[in-house]
DNA sequence: CGTCAACATTCATGGACGTGTATATACATA
DNA sequence: TATGTATATACACGTCCATGAATGTTGACG
């Protein structure tokens, strides 16, 4: 986590690696058939995004699986939050408060319906 | 609008005279006191800032005023909600279902509280 | 142990980019 | 018109970085 969240997303082909783990861990082959680049450049893109929190590894034999971390998404997250003033009605101190009892019931939902 | 939100945002510098913008409208000399770089740098990160649709400008006299704009931010929360699913608990059917019940309520807050 | 597959790392290179210096443009005011 | 202030642009320079090619490392399996 010690390089920017920010500059690792600007490079467009981290992005794409990161949108396709979106559904679920992937070998590095896997990431390098979707990503036309070279191997060595999508195992490099993949140490940056290590570093900056982004994936974490799991050897499976001889390959290694990619997942997703939540952490600099949630970072990022909170960061856009404090522009949310700028498009949504009222976000002052009062519409704060809304939200944070918006998170706290999100946070603790009932189990009132089935998952699909 | 044709430059990348991301990479937009990469660089340090233009992020502090967007969270230096955040207060409202300023001119280019206030913000060349809160960035230590030269007065060109500034004009040089406003105008990619601009082209990347985060700011407007307004003249007024000799001087150029400038703000923020919501729609790199608005792109920029869309882009995270579709990793939103990483940390909270559902973010299924069910969970959208709440979410879009709390953007009509904040929508429309009844003033039932004080401000703290 | 030898071989193959999967992946990581090193090295060299070209291009993009942020910065400072200097200069240009626009506006106001006397 | 002349002068000063506010901002934008042109140019040159250094640095960072994404990429490909080549090589190194690790694990599985005969």
């Amino acid at each position: 986590m010690n390089v920017d969240v920010f500059q690792t997303l600007a490079d467009p082909t981290r992005r794409r690696i990161v949108e396709a783990l979106k559904g679920g861990e992937l070998a590095v082959n896997d990431l390098v058939a979707q990503v036309d680049i070279q191997q060595s450049g999508v195992s490099r893109h993949l140490r940056i995004l290590e570093e900056a929190g982004f994936v974490q590894v799991r050897p499976e034999g001889t390959k290694r699986l990619y997942s997703l971390r939540p952490e600099p998404f949630q970072e990022l997250d909170a960061w856009v939050t404090g522009y949310r003033g700028l498009w949504e009605a009222r976000l002052d101190r009062f519409g704060q408060a809304l939200e944070r009892r918006r998170k706290a019931r999100t946070a603790h939902p009932k189990p009132e319906e089935e998952p699909p």
